[in-house]
RNA sequence: GGAGAGGUACCGAAGCGGCCAAACGGGGCAGACUGUAAAUCUGCUGGAUCAUUCCUUCGGAGGUUCGAAUCCUCCCCUCUCCA
């Protein structure tokens, strides 16, 4: 029985930064060993990119692993919140969306959360159903809960009001809708990314207001992007996405830093099998040995095969190595067919316009003059160059082939 | 309501009548190096043409000037202090 309710509390911890609440919890859960109601955990997540990426997966995957101890997982998609913009952890006010963008994000949302979570146990919400619902009196009436100061404690907030960069009233308001949330659903526990920890740990006293047992919070380290600096984020550009295709999964992976390889490792692995097998290998080279290139293919490998299928995973290792370490153009590159205008012939800087590897000619005569533009493995040195009907491989820069026939 | 400060390219930030398509840093792209990297070094980084030149851009709209991102007027937005 003890042992059980432990064993629930050491997946909790795993992996995970803090846990708050961790004793009240504890009572819970001896509760739901004897046969008590199972946990509400509650991960809440903003539509406002389309994509998830891996970074939302850390949190995506202890969620799921609740849910397998019996625990009921919620996936709230912060339909109504997404359009006032998370202000946590930014420089300035977030452009809010439109009704129309948040719910095609939010289909877009539960479609690739399946990806890591058995969708047809959870319950996926929306808080747009009860916030939507709200009065404006019940609005006033929950920010009375709470006080400007302690709003201004947290470090964004804090950190905007001393630069004098502005900060919309409605950005107060984001924490107070997201604790309701937590009364709404009577959360047990809330996850979360370490940036979250103010509206998270805001939402139990909100919820002690309300009358409800404070939920116990767990948050997680945010991984960092594939830059190696900021945390992975869509608007920085630096992010491996669930929807990346597997060549893309695998180059990125590859992309990044050794310290970094090392680091999501950490965050990313859940002790399955492939997993496991590298553990060793992982401690060897954080001692120093060790083949990092050899571990990174690995990782790659590993990444590409929980979202795509080993077999996608060991293509992508495949074409990986010919293409980007042997430099040579990838086999199954679809042929593009272009049709020659009267005049018989094509400019090279159209051309490259039409594949959309250049947005203006100006780029395409750089590319040319940093001699980065190969056909049929001939560096092009001339940018007025002109390609008459035939076939031809088009390499530009390091990773960008095509295969193009002209008629 | 009063008094100041400010809005510059993807971002940060100089410029304050012509030499400004606009310094510098970051980012991005390319090349070298490498283990695929990272770090480092070099170059490029509004568009059309590349020979000159032309077009669009410095919150918005007007105006003054041979000529404005730079001066004037009005408007919009942000910040600070005071009420």
């Amino acid at each position: 029985m003890k042992a059980e309710v432990e064993r629930h509390l050491d997946v909790m911890r795993e992996g995970s930064s803090e846990f708050f609440g961790e004793d009240d919890l504890r009572e819970r859960l001896v509760a739901f060993v004897k046969g008590g109601p199972p946990l509400r955990v509650k991960l809440g997540m903003d539509p406002s990119s389309p994509d998830l990426h891996l970074g939302h997966t850390v949190v995506l995957r202890k969620l799921g692993r609740l849910q397998e101890l019996g625990h009921t997982a919620i996936f709230l998609v912060g339909d109504f919140t997404a359009m006032i913009g998370d202000p946590t952890g930014k420089k300035k006010t977030r452009p809010a969306l439109d009704a129309e963008q948040v719910r095609s994000n939010a289909q877009t949302y539960v479609d690739q959360v399946s990806h890591v979570l058995d969708v047809s146990r959870a319950e996926i919400r929306f808080n747009s159903e009860w916030m939507g619902e709200l009065s404006s009196e019940e609005i006033v009436r929950l920010c009375s809960r709470y006080t400007v100061a302690r709003l201004l404690e947290r470090e964004d907030f804090a950190t905007r009001y001393r630069d004098g960069t502005p900060i919309s009233v409605h950005e107060f308001l984001y924490p107070f809708v997201q604790s309701y949330d937590s009364v709404a659903l009577t959360a047990d526990i809330e996850l979360g990314g370490t940036d979250q920890t103010f509206n998270l740990l805001m939402a139990r006293e909100i919820q002690r207001s309300y009358g409800q047992a404070p939920q116990a919070v767990i948050t997680h380290p945010l991984l960092v992007g594939t830059d190696g600096r900021e945390k992975m984020s869509k608007s920085l550009g630096n992010t491996i996405g669930i929807e990346d295709s597997p060549d893309q999964i695998y180059g990125k992976t590859m992309s990044i830093s050794d310290d970094l390889m090392l680091e999501y490792f950490d965050l990313l692995g859940d002790g399955s099998s492939g997993w496991a097998e590298q553990a060793t290998e992982r401690n060897r080279l954080s001692e120093g040995s060790g083949d990092p290139m050899a571990f990174k293919q690995a990782l790659a490998r590993l990444l590409v095969t929980r979202f795509h299928g080993a077999e996608n995973a060991h293509r992508a290792a495949e074409r990986f190595s010919s293409v980007i370490r042997q430099k040579q153009a990838p086999d199954d590159l679809p042929e593009i067919e272009i049709l020659l205008a009267n005049d018989l012939e094509k400019g090279l800087l159209d051309l490259l316009r039409e594949l959309e590897f250049t947005s203006s000619n100006g780029e395409g005569r750089r590319l040319v003059a940093q001699r980065a533009v190969q056909i049929d493995g001939e560096i092009v040195e001339d940018p007025s160059h002109r390609l008459g009907a035939g076939q031809y491989q088009l390499k530009v820069g390091k990773r960008r082939f095509a295969r193009i026939c002209l008629r």
